[in-house]
RNA sequence: GCGGAUGUGGCGGAAUUGGUAGACGCGCUAGAUUUAGGAUCUAGUUCCUUCGGGAGUGUGGGUUCGAGUCCCUUCAUCCGCACCA
């Protein structure tokens, strides 16, 4: 911490060190001879080296084919390989997984760990603009410098297996994907998709005609093409699906406001599977913060469809309420601006009045109608709706504060039971009649209620609901039945039916882009829509001369006319689609293609998923907790559907890694000042210019902060091992953390000892352990063996550190005993535990050893070091034999001298003996 | 507003089912060694203390022989969602 200028002083300091260490050889150490030197120093540049040039050569990663083993998946969230490499989240991450897929290798599992890249993407193709360089080679060598680090670091993945989605033996299989989609249907009924062709015409559409069936399967299909209104960002000239638009109306990708356009677009049917994702959640073993926003954002709400007549017109207008039970509370209804139906109810006497108001929203983004803090605005329409329940003529507004997307569009408004409610009759002077007699302890505040001059939203009873017209009567039931019994009273009076509303909507899957799968589809003349057969794909990218979107909003892809324009063998002519698919798509199944990723057959073999499938653990960032990991089971369970895959859900667990943030500072007034400009001086931080005193916080790490540690320079200065060591021990692998600089020093040390010690055969000894070490060598294997299980990394770095204190202090070790930890340091530090394995005679990769058995026997204790207390306080130590009687127990602990002090030699009141833990006498 | 999480030394963090709070590491202090230290080794390091002890896991209360852990209350911070009817 002294040093505030994390980035640039770090990398001063360690390119220092090295030079110090490695390039200088003179000026090591002068007491000792360059050869005792030589075979004390911890050079981990040489052993890292060497160890993967091992790996690589012998391909000792490699998984196997035999599937009589356990198999154990575990897998990463694939990178975007961007221009400015690795930061220090993704080892974190690699490192986590690397060290479980190197345990359970050990443990006799069939191991899948792979690696690859999820590279189609905007900031190749924004390169291409600037540069003309073709976005698959800025593609290919940020691949490869990504390799190249990942390789730096000792991660073990199968490199055979590495897939690329923008590879077209790759997007082939993404593209095909989407035929099955399009030719998938879902019968609500069975809650499953179906093939399309299984799907039943009915009698009146077949009479209808070829076009009338034709329209009624489109609308069926899982995907479809369609006009959609859709955000726009004029910055980026691209298409946004709903997801990358920023509360504040911002593109997520550049920060530029957004804008409504309509375009046809390529739609998946998310929303149908909305109950079977639900339903998935319950049964896998992911965080309960994920699964929640999920949840949340599938949106679903149960309640009740409700027709309300409406005078002087043959329309009907529908709500979606979750509290049917308040309709005798509902005074006026209110209707979204863009609701079809509001200019038949607009009177000729509001019809300005309206118009403007409708105008006006218009312009208003999104963003400000979802201001909460927005006074509510509003305007009469003129009409009014009959509330069924009790045939009282109501009001219709039209407001903004109802969204079009939501329900129908239309509300009931019950102002004393819903606060937005109570706010827009406040504001208009609208009647608000209580219902329901509050269930609170607050005498005043239940007056205010009966009288409506207060709303209240809780739990209470029926007052004022039954009608003798209608004949419904609710008055003093609890919530349960008022919603029971209304539910029934509509439907039996045709007026309304139970019903559940999501706030999922469609899944908007294509954008205006080059760099992007293209889709298989060609669009004729006449009007039909076809899709290329399996034989024709993948269909690749046409080569462009420009990469500039067109300024319609239409992809670069309709540049190229040789690309675009086909013409069927009977000569009808057509244009291949021009959008692309989104980034979702090459990573919504890329975990299915690393099981079979060089098949050219199929997408992967069913005996091959069969036992891969699913994946046993993934981890990654929280970033992607709603949107890949929802999209992703999606499709998962329509493959699923069609028999393609084997399970319902993907990934069994999933774990998120916490970010890694950095120190940064600002200023009282809040400016952030970039780390090289902050100095450190007695505890305290000034701005090195003007010098004012700063304030040290915990930031992401940015460019403009100039706090972005860069993986690279900790490998050189310190090398892989430490790095994974240090991003391992920093805190839970779930925590969100800050980088501290100095920490890397704490692992670092640790390896220099393990290195000096094992390193250094002179240690060891033939014979028997020694007690004290055996035992500790056996809790080590079982403390992280079970912390391994657990990703617990920390605490079980913090045992092997323990053990290792320990054999050095006794200064020698049996070479079985060496053996052994080394084994259990290896999935951790893999470098240096082969080296000292290799050093240790080993002929074969620690990788491929097994992991050591601890001796419950040996851990075994034949006496305990009670700690006794007296009433609640620890005051003396006690060590009693296993097994010994209770009152002999009670006789040594209290003939002890301190227990004699605190007793007076009275008999205790109490005298508690938990055995293996603790004593406590009450006196 | 709703949902999820987190509050423990100077710092990062330990502490299965309630059972020795502060493991391990950083930093710091002292000593050894060294021309030197950003190297290595040894010892110490929650705070207060009249050296008997006392206090202590964001706050306040409760249950218990015993609470960081369980219950209630309240505060703060972070993340996600948000006029969702």
């Amino acid at each position: 911490m002294r040093s505030s200028l994390v980035s640039v002083e770090f990398r001063k300091k360690t390119r220092i060190w090295q030079a110090f260490i490695v390039k200088n050889p003179q000026n090591r150490l002068i007491s000792h001879t360059e050869s005792e030197v030589e075979s004390m120093e911890y050079k981990f540049d040489e052993i890292e080296k060497r160890w993967q040039d091992y790996w690589e050569e012998h391909k000792t990663f490699k998984t196997g084919d035999d599937y009589s083993l356990p198999k154990f998946y575990v897998l990463d969230m694939f990178p975007y390989p961007s221009g400015s490499g690795l930061h220090v989240g993704h080892p974190e991450g690699y490192t986590a997984t690397d060290i479980v897929a190197r345990y359970k290798r050990m443990n006799g599992f069939n191991v899948l760990h792979p690696m690859g890249w999820d590279a189609f993407g905007l900031p190749a193709e924004q390169y291409a603009i600037e540069t003309g360089t073709h976005p698959s080679v800025t593609t290919q060598n940020n691949c490869d410098n990504f390799r190249r680090q990942i390789k730096s670091l000792g991660l073990g993945y199968d490199w055979d297996r590495e897939v690329n989605t923008t590879d077209p033996g790759y997007f082939k299989w993404t593209q095909w994907i989407f035929t099955r989609l399009y030719n998938t249907w879902f019968d609500g009924t069975a809650q499953k998709g179906r093939p399309i062709e299984e799907l039943e015409i009915p009698r009146e559409i077949q009479t209808a005609g070829k076009d009338a069936i034709k329209e009624f399967i489109a609308e069926k299909r899982l995907a479809y093409y369609d006009d959609a209104q859709v955000w726009w960002c004029p910055s980026c000239k691209i298409v946004c699906a709903n997801e990358e638009v920023l509360n504040d109306g911002n593109h997520e990708k550049c920060g530029n406001p957004v804008e409504r356009k309509n375009l046809k677009q390529w739609m998946l049917r998310i929303p149908l599977y909305a109950e079977r994702l639900l339903d998935g959640l319950d049964h896998v073993d992911w965080p309960e913060g994920v699964k929640d926003m999920q949840r949340n954002w599938i949106g679903r709400s149960t309640g009740a469809e409700v027709d309300f007549r409406v005078e002087g017109s043959h329309e009907t207008l529908r709500v979606f309420t979750t509290r049917p039970d308040t309709l005798f509370g509902a005074t006026y209804m209110v209707i979204a601006p863009e609701h079809p139906l509001l200019q038949q109810f607009t009177t000729l006497e509001q019809k300005s009045k309206v118009e403007s108001y409708v105008a006006k929203a218009g312009l208003k983004s999104e963003v400000d109608r979802s201001d909460l803090s927005r006074e509510k605005s509003g305007v009469f329409t003129g009409s009014f709706a009959i509330n069924p329940v009790n045939n009282t003529k109501i009001p219709i507004w039209v407001a903004d504060y109802v969204l079009m997307g939501y329900g129908t569009g239309a509300i009931m408004a019950v102002p004393c039971h819903d606060t937005r409610d109570f706010e827009f009759a406040t504001a208009f002077s609208l009647s608000i009649p209580c219902i329901l007699d509050p269930e609170t302890d607050d005498k005043d505040l239940r007056e205010e209620v009966l009288k409506g001059k207060a709303c209240w939203t809780g739990d209470g009873r029926y007052v004022n609901s039954a009608s003798d017209q209608t004949g419904l009567d609710i008055n003093g039931l609890s919530k349960e039945e008022g919603i029971a019994k209304t539910i029934k009273w509509l439907h039996q009076h045709d007026l309304g039916a139970e019903a559940i509303n999501y706030k999922i909507r469609d899944w908007l899957f294509s954008r205006q882009r080059y760099w992007g799968e293209p889709f298989p589809v060609i669009h004729w003349d006449d009007g039909e829509i076809s899709l290329l057969e399996d034989a024709e794909l993948p269909l690749l990218l046409p080569q462009l001369e420009k990469y500039e979107p067109g300024s319609h909003g239409e992809s670069p892809l309709a540049n190229s006319t040789e690309w675009l324009n086909v013409t069927d063998p009977n000569g009808r002519k057509g244009r291949r689609e021009t959008n692309t698919m989104p980034q979702w798509a090459g990573s919504c199944w890329y975990y299915l293609r690393y099981i079979d990723p060089k098949n050219d057959k199929e997408p992967f073999s069913r005996a091959k998923e069969n036992y891969w499938l699913p994946v046993d653990l993934y981890v990654g960032g929280a970033e992607h907790a709603v949107l890949h990991l929802l999209y992703s089971r999606f499709w998962h369970k329509v493959l699923f559907d069609l028999g393609i895959v084997s399970t319902d859900e993907p990934y069994t667990k999933l774990f998120n890694q916490g970010m890694i943030l950095a120190f940064a500072y600002e200023t009282e007034a809040g400016a952030k000042v970039p780390s090289d400009l902050v100095e450190e001086k007695d505890g305290a931080y000034y701005h090195s210019k003007t010098g004012e005193e700063v304030k040290q916080i915990v930031a992401k790490m940015s460019k403009s902060l100039k706090n972005v540690v860069n993986p690279d320079d900790v490998v050189s200065g310190f090398g892989a091992d430490s790095l994974r060591l240090y991003e391992m021990f920093l805190g839970p692998l779930d925590a969100t953390k800050p980088w501290v600089e100095n920490g890397v020093k704490g692992v670092y040390n640790f390896l220099n000892r393990v290195h000096k010690f094992f390193a250094d055969t002179s240690h060891y000894y033939e014979g028997d352990e020694d007690q004290e070490i055996l035992k500790s060598l056996h809790a080590t294997i079982k403390k992280v063996g079970a912390d391994v299980d657990a990703l617990h990394f920390n605490t079980a770095i913090s045992q092997m550190m323990i053990f290792t204190n320990l054999a050095i202090k006794k200064g020698q070790i049996t070479r079985e005993s060496a053996e052994a930890f080394i084994r259990v340091l290896g999935p951790f530090a893999p470098h240096l535990a082969e080296e000292i394995w290799s050093i240790l005679g080993q002929k074969e990769s620690i990788a491929l050893a097994a992991w050591p058995v601890y001796d419950e026997s040996i851990l075994q204790e034949d006496s305990h070091e009670y700690p006794v207390m007296i009433n609640g306080k620890l005051r003396f130590k006690i060590v009693l034999p296993l097994g010994m009687d209770e009152a002999d127990i009670k006789g040594q602990v209290l003939a002890h001298e301190t227990a004699l002090k605190w007793t007076q030699g009275n008999n205790p009141k109490r005298f508690i003996h938990v055995p293996k833990k603790i004593i406590n006498i009450v006196i």
